[in-house]
DNA sequence: GATTGCGCGATTTTT
DNA sequence: TCGCGCAATC
């Protein structure tokens, strides 16, 4: 018996040796199916198999680095840098910069980030004389981003009456147009964004047939990871790319679908078994991660959904600790709960930082955690956010190289003309695209011939001024790799000593931030090639591609001592000792967009589900009665997914007896129900004062904000049946009857006029601030 | 043509 | 609260 496969279970085990035919693979949380994956391809390989013939499709590039890297341990030899392995959107990227001829795109093409989607699109709207507050470029990206998703293209959406209807109801009947004018763009502009990079190849595949041959035939074994993940092209892709070989791998946990917002269909999971005859379905049940309790409580909740196929998850580890339930007062104290009880753990339990994860719904909850880590002390990085290629400096950089490498590239062009300042303003790029467009020409060909369109002398020059700087850049990559031309870029046109004589702190994170960004280029540059015989390419273009597709999750830090913060998302895949989940509120988590079908919320469930199946030894959810959003103080209730959890696993008394980490006194009383038909939330806190032990009680403490303390309640019950006034109609001076306040007078009203909020002198209970749209008031007078 | 300041709208999740 | 877009000003 192969050494590899020593160590695997019996499932494990025929999932690697399974090896001819369509194979699907159910894996449930931590069953050890990266290991699977790797040691079948090891055991591919080691058949006889050649790398060259093996793709692996992962969702993350660190995840197909770190397969890269366990297969040639496995292997002890470098044999797997030949694989072809990575995220589906860089395998097609290296696969279309190949063949881009073959569909009209320089090999050259840049990859447009979200952003430069947007940007785009906001261009195209200007340009149609369309309403640029109608057609919000976010709105129309999504709208786009799911056509190309689902197969659509400009045409296809035009004649679907469903799309269509859609649209006019929400009154943008002009998306499909839009969509066209964007497509027409991008293409123009030299330019995929990162659906393309699927649509693209599968339309590559679909209409050059010795193109289709060549990949179905030097592909002869696929596996594809988080299988129910992938959106309808990825599986009309693979689909294609198998259908002569059909050794197809999938692996997937239908549980832990969480993508369904990109296109991801858990439909292709169970559409598997049909696509093919004779799939062998191996079932990964034990999980080698979680203690049991931990295991149990995520079981349980899952359970809650209706839609999934049917497993069993258990594991052989020991019972490990109860879950730790806490509430506290604010966001606030939620983010020093949680660095106090980092800080406790590490001094008795021996842990290092980054034995812990703070895991949360959205990014914008990472900002209370980073305060009381940072005062602590304790080191910690959060992924996601604004990503270092995001940032502006980094991006003018990269502006620069794009336009050097493809000049069609309009978006770059736009950037960089008057960066730093040359007197080329407004009006002159306005003109440049105008002429662009008349002349059906790209934007850099109207700079470039700038002479031949009557521009003032003044600007002319600056115009030939830049085109030449270009051309030198051109040529001198001609000659030199890669870094030097980056070098001689932040030289020439003076970024680099613009940021370097900028003292001010952030001034000095910039210039790191570009310096970081050469050190980076140098790395790719030096990096030996990666031997994979075809595209072996450490060109600009090619250096250009790839970053696009990085995410900083994908930097391998195992090494860094720090706390990591990141979305549940972005925490797929991933394992840490001790997991904090945080914001487990209403309209929190689950979100309050993805609650009003069951479709969304089982997703929000199995996002649950991820977050807790995170945790190896020790799980601590956390919920703060109030938080700040949009600058106010609002209140939420617990969530409906703590109810999920099986109370004889959970330690309660742990929220109420580290109350000298929480504040927030009475303020159960006057939190507002969202959904409780009586409008008031008394009830919904005695109901929580039972279940999750009493409120936590108030010992001053510093960190607490002023506006938590809020006076003490004298209930007050409504007279006759109590009916509910119109928020409109309320206005400063009017006298108001509140169902659980009593009577008051309307002092002012603040705030947007979606989210009215008053403050209200009552009778009984001094100033209040009152959110008009969730509390129930009774005009009087 | 660049800089500053004010007002308004925004929060899901990501390759 | 924060970031962005727009308008006013030099």
């Amino acid at each position: 018996m192969h050494e590899y496969l020593r160590g695997l279970n019996e499932q494990q085990r025929a999932a690697v040796e399974h090896t001819k035919g369509p194979l699907m693979i159910v894996a449930g949380a931590g069953s050890g199916k990266t290991k699977v994956l790797t040691t079948r391809i090891a055991h591919l390989m080691a058949n006889g198999v050649d790398a060259f013939n093996i793709l692996a499709l992962t969702f993350t590039n660190k995840a197909a680095a770190e397969m890269k890297e366990r297969i040639e341990r496995t292997l002890q030899s470098t044999e797997a840098r030949n694989l072809y392995i990575g995220t589906f959107h860089s395998v097609f990227a290296k696969i279309l910069r190949y063949e881009a001829s073959k569909i009209g795109y320089p090999s050259n093409f840049t990859i447009y980030d979200t952003d430069e989607s947007r940007s785009v699109i906001k261009t195209v709207v200007q340009e149609m004389g369309l309403d640029e507050k109608h057609y919000k470029p976010n709105i129309v990206h999504n709208r786009i981003s799911s056509a190309k998703n689902a197969l659509m293209g400009p045409m296809q959406y035009l004649m679907d009456s469903a799309l269509q209807q859609e649209d006019a109801r929400a009154n943008r009947p002009a998306i499909a147009k839009i969509y066209a004018a964007y497509a027409a763009r991008c293409f123009k502009n030299g330019a995929m964004d990162f659906d393309d990079l699927l649509l693209k190849m599968y339309e590559l595949l679909k209409t050059h047939n010795e193109a289709l041959h060549k990949y179905q035939h030097k592909f002869k074994y696929i596996m594809i990871d988080e299988y129910q993940d992938t959106n309808p092209v990825q599986y009309e892709i693979t689909k294609l790319l198998a259908a002569v070989h059909e050794n197809i791998c999938v692996v997937g946990d239908d549980a832990q679908s969480i993508y369904s917002f990109r296109g991801a269909t858990i439909e292709n999971i169970l559409q598997f078994q049909k696509d093919y005859d004779d799939v062998k379905v191996i079932k990964l049940e034990q999980n080698y991660r979680s203690t049991q309790n931990i295991l149990n409580v995520a079981n349980k909740v899952i359970g809650n959904n209706k839609n999934q196929l049917p497993k069993v998850l258990w594991t052989d580890n020991e019972t490990g600790e109860l879950i730790k339930l806490i509430r506290t007062g604010t966001d606030n104290d939620e983010g020093k709960f949680v660095a106090d009880t980092i800080k406790e753990q590490k001094l008795r339990n021996h842990y290092y930082n980054k034995d812990f994860a703070i895991l949360y719904r959205t990014n914008a909850q990472s900002r209370a955690f980073e305060e009381s880590l940072r005062r602590m002390g304790i080191a910690y990085k959060i992924y996601g956010g604004l990503s270092f290629y995001q940032r502006k400096e980094v991006k003018d950089m990269l502006g620069y190289l794009r336009i050097i490498v493809n000049q069609q590239d309009e978006e770059a062009l736009k950037r960089v003309i008057n960066f730093p300042a040359r007197g080329i303003g407004k009006t002159t790029i306005e003109k440049c695209v105008i002429y662009a467009n008349e002349h059906n020409i790209t934007m850099y060909e109207v700079v470039k011939r700038a002479g031949e369109f009557g521009f003032k002398a003044g600007t002319l020059e600056a115009l030939n001024n830049f085109t030449t700087m270009i051309r030198y850049f051109q040529t001198m990559l001609e000659t030199n790799n890669a870094y030097d031309v980056a070098v001689q870029v932040g030289k020439h046109t003076n970024i680099v000593k613009e940021l370097f004589n900028d003292k001010t702190t952030e001034g000095l994170q910039r210039y790191e931030n570009v310096q970081e960004l050469l050190n980076s280029i140098k790395e790719w540059t030096e990096s030996p090639s990666n031997d994979d015989g075809e595209q072996g390419d450490k060109s600009l273009g090619s250096y250009l591609q790839q970053i696009t597709l990085l995410t900083d999750t994908d930097k391998d830090e195992e090494n860094v001592d720090v706390v990591k913060l990141m979305t549940i998302h972005a925490a797929k895949g991933l394992e840490f000792g001790c997991v904090f989940v945080v914001g487990v509120e209403e309209t929190l988590f689950p979100s309050a967009m993805s609650i009003n079908t069951r479709e969304e919320l089982e997703e929000e469930r199995r996002l649950y589900y991820v977050a807790v199946t995170r945790a190896k030894d020790k799980l601590w959810i956390s919920f703060a009665n109030s938080r700040y959003r949009f600058g106010q103080l609002v209140q939420n209730e617990p969530s409906r997914f703590l109810d999920e959890m099986p109370k004889e696993l959970l330690d309660m008394t742990h929220a109420a007896s580290s109350s000298r980490m929480m504040g927030g006194g009475n303020s159960f009383g006057s939190s507002f129900s969202r959904n409780s038909g009586n409008g008031f939330a008394i009830n919904d806190a005695e109901q929580a004062a039972k279940k999750y032990g009493p409120p936590p009680e108030k010992k001053g403490l510093s960190y607490l904000t002023k506006s938590t303390a809020i006076p003490k309640l004298t209930a007050h019950t409504p007279s006759g049946n109590f009916e509910a006034s119109d928020v409109s109609d309320m206005e400063a001076g009017h006298k108001i009857e509140h169902q659980k306040f009593g009577f008051g007078i309307i002092m002012k009203i603040e705030g947007s006029s979606h989210n009215p909020i008053a403050t209200i002198e009552f009778e009984l209970n001094g100033e209040r601030k009152i959110m008009l749209n969730y509390a129930k008031l009774r005009i009087i007078k």
